[in-house]
DNA sequence: TTAATATATCAATATATATTGATTTAATAA
DNA sequence: TTATTAAATCAATATATATTGATATATTAA
């Protein structure tokens, strides 16, 4: 029951569909990446990120000072089917500004 | 988006999950049954109910003055999915106590 | 080492949601 | 009609969660 509700919880919240649908289009990003594509602040990345990690829907890799975020693979059903429904979404999506293969910095 | 946030919410809370799995269980019942069987204020259980209809989960039939609650069907791939992943939970359901058949009075 | 930088966490505040008891609505029975 | 009863809604309060800015941690560069 908390592992299933966990997973709903962090479903739970705009922020984090926009974010899950955003790695989904374009895999691994840092969150430097997302602060920029998404225009978001940095606590606020961090936290959501948090989130969607503890709930299994996103893995880390850590390379450098740089955490690489991506979609969890694989998923079980009812993540998967949840990452597949919000795919289906409506969602007007900001470009890729992927600023950390140039120095990042902000 | 709004709809799939919808959906999210409603499955946001261990009281409605023991709804939806009780109502997965024994079929259609009245607020009264539900307030019976899962010990919960009237008030309560109205709320919840709503909230859970108003997100396609359920449907409501009017009989008299009962109002009869059940799984909505056909339910979408992702509430469907949401419902068979309910009924994998490990959750101690009270007993069905159907006290509209005996004429009701809480 | 010190400085710079990417990310994580904390503290304060604002907003959303759950719970309860009271009230209202609607249907039936007397 | 009035009384009764099932269900819905409201008002007040409590609890949870989101957001922000500040601070802490950790890695790399100088």
């Amino acid at each position: 029951m908390e592992i299933f509700l966990q997973s709903v919880s962090a479903l739970n919240d705009e922020t984090r569909i926009i974010i899950l649908r955003f790695l989904d289009r374009h895999g691994a990003l840092c969150v430097c990446d997302l602060q920029e594509s998404l225009q978001m602040i940095q606590s606020r990345l961090s936290r959501h990120l948090k989130i969607l990690k503890d709930a299994g829907f996103l893995r880390v890799e850590r390379r450098g000072r740089w955490a690489y975020y991506s979609i969890r693979s694989p998923l079980d059903r009812f993540r998967l089917q949840a990452i597949e429904e919000i795919r289906t979404l409506d969602v007007a999506l900001p470009p890729l500004q992927k600023i950390s293969s140039q120095g990042c910095s902000l």
